[in-house]
DNA sequence: TTGAAAGCGCTAACAG
DNA sequence: CTGTTAGCGCTTTCAA
């Protein structure tokens, strides 16, 4: 390890070792074509040095930064309130760290941050990015397709056209909500209520639509908007109560307005499932497990859903010719029986 | 902006405006001393070449990264059921954000990642770290003193001796812990129990002294081992329902732990606060104001706990000669009474 | 298979 | 006040 203070450099490496920095630096990146007895000489050299390569030093020349930068646009709310993008991060996380490449964390609040964040990856400090835009008007995108860098975003992106030019991962929101719907009405329910999420994001949109996929005809007093919210959900509730007292099922658009719905429906003396069934969408266990009664939900695996982004990210920059446009993936969902339908 | 691929360097800045890079250089590092006419010429060519500094070619030569790392090390569970961190995160964002200090987010599961982490510190890639190092006898602080890092720790560490050779915030857990237990002693309630945090952790420590602070002879049954887990919540309330089925109040060691034990009352049939008062902590806004009912708590201020450790990073970096070892900082609580004691 | 040498883009003395 | 000149530590031709 060494005294601290003076990091020992290739040089000091390549003193030690008896060769030269260029031999020094084959052997430290691996590269073939080293005699195993220089190789080795090196890599002691290296150990007794504690010799670490100084990464500003490698990315001037190489022009690579090991890095990518993880942005998250989300005015305010969100992404504290729910456990969504924790478990992103740490799909992300894992995935980076096995490529030895650095999470550099850009949160953004607002427009005033927008140009930060052009400005940060268009300046070239990072391999990539991966972009959680969540909103249908987000400027975000626009500024990012400007940057020229690699990006992968987390959920289908709103913008129009958006769709074959970007690479997005994200889970099967409509064939998910289908499921939960149909799952209602195979209990024999006839007055199904949907509790929507923001439906300025594309996810909300998505799980609205497999909602009227299923019940084209459904009543419009059915379909409540909400906001991803436990708030919004008692509100949502509260709302269909009132314009339909005989809803005998509801579909929230996430976990958390489910829980939220169930506060409702028990204050107001109704029983879950037996007078109203209630399925969620997430499997945020904590929240989905720890309602009362346990929920049933559609499942996504959110953190798998990070790691794949960070792959996708990552392979696109092994600079195979062929960029192998590994299109965008959507991940299927999974309908998880517990007590509330 | 110009085309991209080809970024401009300091040298094609000089050209245009007609001055030697140091000049540049200068006017974009914001050095005093440049005649306002070259200064002026200088900008505009920035602006029209869209140039950007090579922050590689900048470290190299400064020694500076004006990147800290953020460790967040945590067995999984936590991190991802609450929004503590995320909240921290905020705070540390945007402190970090206002000096253009990038955010480098190490997660680590496990004891194989913390010599990964050790290497990146001490290789010297960011100008700092901060870490939450929530477990007694958690091996990373000791590896990260090792790695020669200015480090502020969020949350008193625990490791023997830590306290004056080390920087940290918290909040005053065991103040605040008084504070609920003396409510709810002046509430009239006569059987008080506590249900502690992972006592692994110098936070859940902390708040049970606080508890006896307040109570020295409470009997030792009225005291049930938790995990800020609502689940550990639950099993907590039921293990003192059975021994001490005259508990008529509660102090839970945060709000998730208190909601856990709110739906066990609820089961059990006791009215909350009538039959038992109940007080959380923390006050984790959708946990707390969501709760049935409100949750009566002791709110701490965790965004602001995240810009302080970041602000008292960046201060100790300023090269100030003498360290003003700006102490550890402690923040004070408050009692946030609702409906629940 | 190895070494010598030339920069990557920037800052920081040091002159002028 | 401004320009010239050395490098920072590393990778990468190019020769040997």
């Amino acid at each position: 390890m060494s005294e601290a203070g003076a990091r020992p450099t290739l040089e000091a490496v390549a003193a030690r070792a008896g060769v030269s920095r260029a031999t020094v630096s084959r052997v430290v990146n691996g590269e073939a074509g080293v005699r195993e007895v220089l190789a080795v000489k090196v890599r002691r050299a290296v150990d007794e040095l504690g010799y670490v390569p100084n990464r500003a030093a490698r990315s001037l020349v190489t022009r690579r930064y090991d890095a990518v930068a993880v942005v998250i646009a989300e005015p305010e709310t969100r992404v504290f309130a729910d456990p969504f993008f924790a478990l992103q991060l740490r799909g992300i996380s894992k995935e980076l760290t096995a490529h030895d490449v650095q999470l550099v964390l850009l949160l953004t609040e607002g427009r005033a941050d927008h140009a930060r964040v052009g400005r940060y990856l268009s300046g070239g400090h990072v391999d990539g990015a991966l972009v959680f835009s969540l909103h249908l008007d987000d400027p975000l995108p626009v500024i990012i397709n400007g940057a020229g860098v690699p990006t992968v975003f987390g959920g289908r992106p709103g913008w129009a056209g958006g769709e074959d030019s970007v690479r997005y991962v994200d889970c099967d929101n409509r064939g998910g909500a289908r499921s939960a719907v149909r799952h209602l009405a195979g209990l024999g329910r006839t007055r199904i209520a949907h509790i929507t999420g923001a439906l300025d994001q594309t996810s909300a949109a998505d799980r609205l639509d497999g909602f009227r996929d299923v019940l084209p005809g459904a009543d419009a007093r059915l379909v409540a908007e909400g906001d991803f919210t436990p708030a919004g959900g008692e509100r949502a509730m509260r709302r269909l109560l009132d314009r339909c007292p005989d809803v005998d099922a509801v579909f929230a658009a996430n976990d958390l307005s489910a829980a939220g719905a169930l506060r409702v429906l028990r204050a107001s003396g109704r029983r879950v499932p037996d007078d109203v069934a209630v399925v969620g969408f997430d499997d945020m266990l904590p929240v989905a497990e720890q309602a009362d009664p346990p929920l049933t939900t559609v499942r996504q695996d959110i953190e798998e859903m990070g790691r794949l982004m960070a792959a996708m990210l990552l392979r696109g920059q092994d600079r195979s010719p062929a960029p192998d446009h590994a299109a965008s993936v959507v991940l299927p969902t999974e309908l998880v029986r517990r007590d509330s339908a």
